[in-house]
DNA sequence: AATGAATGAGATTTCATTCAT
DNA sequence: GATGAATGAAATCTCATTCAT
């Protein structure tokens, strides 16, 4: 799987060796999460919120180890180091999602209905676990060393889903013939994603002086109803 | 002006005292570039190159001093700090935007010609300086140390213009009454953002296994055809 | 306790954090100094050889570190920063003056005597750990920025010890009454003090041209008798 | 003249052309001073703040600057570097204590005037200009690297006054047999100093814990008493 | 598995000093 | 004389990473 390279390489050589250790964990004792499990889960928590309130950039790796209650090396441990633990992250959680996405793009619903289902999937994820969406979304999803993020399986496969969702709407003419699917699918992707970061920034970064006043719900129900009829357009919606 | 704090507190008193050295420039010998002001654009448009390649966190002082001809020393004599760096590097190139968009906002044209000019401007000045671009988008507009960024002045007006142009839209019943004007400017920016980001990071980031399909024009004409009719809707556009 | 800020403030969180780490060594292997212990000693001894030598302001972490045997890097490890290091060399030193000037507080010597031990005791720890002596009294006890020093409760402690000699002489008329106890104690701690601070600089500041041939001995007679008697006064003391 | 190296030494080898340029000014313009003579006071005088305020390791030329109201790149002009200019902060202020020291040491007075004439000098001089003091004291008298500082001729004459004070106190049976003069000098400056250093660390350094009760008058009147009467001793002073 | 002492590359930043104007 | 732009040596400090225990 694709990592991304964030940090600039310190020290030696080491991110060569990435999560080689305990990669094979988890499958030993099913069931009951073995407690080598519970320290790698809850790195990947502290992980996510340290990152969502500090930046990847901004905070240590003992700031997550401290918030998580284990020593930094345990981090190093499980992790192999500070990209791995993101990409982890990122993955761990992406992956739910990424699913998620690939499962309404196979239904046989409707485009329209697949693209509201994806909108409430992902404001419902963003309610459930803001701080993992503003993780993905900041300090993964952007990042000028990261046009590897692009090349994340995970995250091709997302787009990929949702060009497709576009594409066989052409198909069956539900899109309209104007758009391209595959820059609709990133302008989708990214009016979706700017509405979680203009809450993320606006609402948990203390005060907000610009759009506070607009709540989640009418952010959801703006963005169907501009995927839908377009933002322009009185009575009628044939316009350009 | 706000000022962006991006990275890892260290040192507080220096922040304070950030670009107070030549601050009086400028205003001596208009038309000719006074030799000074030549120093201080060659090193702004350095750090533009700089920071569009390897990013904020990925880059040294030094590294812009070289690509600009100077000592790093300079860099701390007109900018401060490597924050003060970047803030000066966003305030200089996006009033230049921000300017345009209020002048298209005060102007009397139909909301749809408003947007529209606005997208094409958008396009237009990715097309002519897409490393500024860049920047503005990946390093200042997204980062988790920047709440702060939406309390710049700028960014305010910019969003508050916007935002002003769907409301006037609303009351000429441009805009469908679905569409909440906030969270609409929101999406819109938010689009147009990740339409760049896309290009950005799929094209100049070496590689591209997604979408590097898409061309620059499809994108905008894409985002135009959206705003007018909504991405749904077959022969008529009454959905929903 | 109050720590010194000698150097520039140069990042006020660093200072927050300092000697965060392991500063529950100590308590482990009591009799032989587990290895920990070892290090910290290690850098402290090195650091008074390096102060003293070097002054505070004259010598680099990288100094200390070198003469440690340690990288630097543990330095801020034990110490957070230098402005630590420095507060840690006076507080583990201070604190056996400390101590002991409470011990002859304490006792129910008459005022003389306390007065000559104390003497004796500085004359005692000067001729046995003349650097010590040196920093303690050159870069703390004398640094425009410190007057922190003054609130440091150790120094406070010592010169309401001595302050306290002075006043129980008074009680016991031992003091003679034109003498304040307050300023007594500061000229006494400063004569003592400027005894030590001449052969510091005069013995092993390499040449001296001024009083080299004072010696030790003689300076602390001469500053016993004239604490009993006062510098003048032919064959009988009653002056002025 | 011997100058302070304090300053670690940076940037190339300047040191050498110390004070070069108009070291002969002054004697240009006789009576009404010559504004260049203007430029070097007010520089002089902003230098005594500013190192009494920040000390002399803790400002930086362009502070002085600044205070002077003048540009920094004057200061070198005027003293050659950062040492020089404190040098020349000390020659200048010193001398006129020096002066004045050698005079009573030369008047036909009893050594008992002799020391009280230095000590109501010492203070009116602090009292008359206590920044001055605090520099003289802090920065110049106590510096690591200022061994060299008892090279100063001037500091080594004031000693050799004293001292020769002592000794012919000696030779008229005023001064009890049991003091050395040599130390004695060293004892007499040395509480001196100290009295004002802690004034100067009480009560300029905004709070004070310690002995803030002592007045100036109450410090100067107990140096006497002990000096004449030394500390110990109820009705009869002749002890140990 | 777990810990945290130890390391040191490397980045930021300061500021004395030079020098062209 | 004056100025302050320009330089860059050097110092502090951070923190990812290694590794012995």
């Amino acid at each position: 799987m694709a990592r991304p390279a964030v940090s600039r390489a310190r020290g030696t050589a080491a991110a060569a060796r990435r999560e080689t250790a305990p990669a094979r964990a988890a499958a030993k004792d099913p069931g009951a999460a073995s407690g080598r499990d519970d320290r790698r889960k809850q790195i990947l928590k502290a992980a996510v919120k340290v990152f969502a309130e500090k930046g990847y950039h901004g905070c240590r790796i003992s700031d997550v180890a401290e918030e998580a209650g284990v020593a930094y090396g345990l981090v190093y441990h499980y992790y192999g180091n500070k990209d791995g633990l993101l990409a982890s992250v990122f993955d761990t959680n992406w992956a739910f999602f990424a699913k998620a996405v690939d499962e309404i793009a196979e239904s046989g619903a409707t485009m329209r209905d697949k693209l509201s289902h994806i909108v409430e999937l992902a404001f419902q994820a963003f309610e459930m676990a803001p701080l993992v969406v503003k993780v993905l979304v900041l300090e993964f999803g952007r990042n000028a060393r990261l046009g590897e993020a692009l090349d994340n399986p995970q995250v091709a496969r997302v787009f990929k889903s949702i060009t497709r969702i576009f594409e066989d709407g052409k198909k069956t003419r539900e899109l309209y013939e104007g758009i391209d699917p595959s820059a609709m699918s990133i302008l989708f992707i990214g009016a979706l994603e700017t509405a979680f970061v203009s809450f993320v920034l606006t609402n948990q970064g203390t005060r907000s002086k610009v759009q506070s006043a607009v709540t989640l719900d009418t952010m959801k129900k703006t963005l169907i109803a501009m995927l839908h009829r377009g933002a322009l357009g009185g009575g009628h919606a044939h316009g350009l």
